[in-house]
DNA sequence: GTCTATAGTGTGATAGAC
DNA sequence: GTCTATCACACTATAGAC
């Protein structure tokens, strides 16, 4: 018999993120209202109010995790000083990362213009943090003369769209593992950077 | 003086569906209100109702004239038959018409999931007309041995997303012309379909 | 910490006058 | 074809009991 009152602080927390998580994910910030949040969670809308001072927030904290996570997730690995290795590891990196990551991958692209302004300045910075590291990368590798990148930031952000636009189809239960994946996608980068001049 | 009644139906209805893509656009589909839509037109919200059974149709069909659009437009240019050719050829085309209708694209891509089940399968299919464009390339170029490609299907997706990423950044109004871009993205699709195995 | 109840506002869509 | 007025319902967020 399930009771219906009582406190729960510690796991209708985290409970509250999943559940906004996978809906807004689903069906979009906008179109998702907090019933269904407390619903999804099995408590009624007022208990939200607990754990959120609104629902903005909720999608802003959201999306501050998902960026710091991924920065301190790329910190914490062993980066190649050689350009062309390093841009292999992060490729690898990158995939790994989001391919696990599909709901908080999604939100955080799709649900930036449903930030207030300070909100969405915040998620910019990380966000740039993060382009920026490939941008050192792709530096290096044409310094070094190993790679040829015509223009750094086009390079980066046409690269970033490629392997991130991986989540737009593939998963994991499909016919192709990660690390299959993760080879061919090593080769269109290197390929992609390592074009020479010719018509 | 303005009127404040009459008969516009020529010019009101075209003005409806270039209200809804721009603030479908900028804020989403669950975001914008028909009231809002109404007054960006200059109508009362009961007006729009003459133009759309309901905000659901209002959507498919800027997605659908969209898709539809962009199909034809492929269909009426020339196309090289040597692979190699029909790939700049596509790449060139893709960027051109793509970043020239940011909002099309981008209300393409983010509000599919608005869509009712039965109207996004007509979307769908639609897309899935515009990818398997690339894929016969792709085939094409593999079967001739021109272009290495291990995986059709995932360097089709892989190449969609790398070129319309563009949209995610690039404003014509920028330091680089539609020109130097399409260079330096044929650069990179060429190199990503041309690596040869070495580790 | 969760509940019930509610304030205050906004929503998509329709009816009928002009 | 557009207007005004409205129905019926959903929304975020808060107040106060337990």
């Amino acid at each position: 018999m399930a009771r219906k009152q009582g406190s729960h602080s510690d796991i209708t927390g985290p409970k509250v993120q999943a559940a906004a998580l996978r809906l807004f994910a689903q069906h979009g910030f906008a179109a998702v209202s907090m019933r269904q949040i407390a619903s999804e969670v099995g408590v009624q809308a007022g208990a939200l109010y607990n754990y959120t001072p609104d629902k903005q927030t909720l999608l802003f904290e959201l999306l501050r995790t998902h960026m710091e996570a991924l920065l301190k997730a790329w910190d914490s690995i062993e980066r190649p000083i050689d350009p062309l290795a390093a841009l292999k590891c992060f490729t690898e990196f990158h995939i790994a990362y989001h391919s696990d990551r599909p709901d908080q991958v999604f939100i955080s692209y799709m649900e930036l213009r449903n930030l207030s302004a300070e909100n969405f300045a915040q998620i910019q910075a990380l966000r740039r943090g993060y382009e920026q590291i490939l941008e050192d990368i792709l530096h290096a590798g044409h310094d070094s003369g190993l790679m040829n990148v015509p223009d750094i930031r086009v390079t980066s952000m046409a690269l970033i769209a490629l392997l991130t636009g991986l989540n737009n189809w593939f998963r994991e239960s499909g016919r192709l593992s990660l690390a299959d994946i993760q080879g061919q996608y090593w080769l269109m980068v290197r390929g992609a950077v390592a074009a020479v001049d010719q018509t």
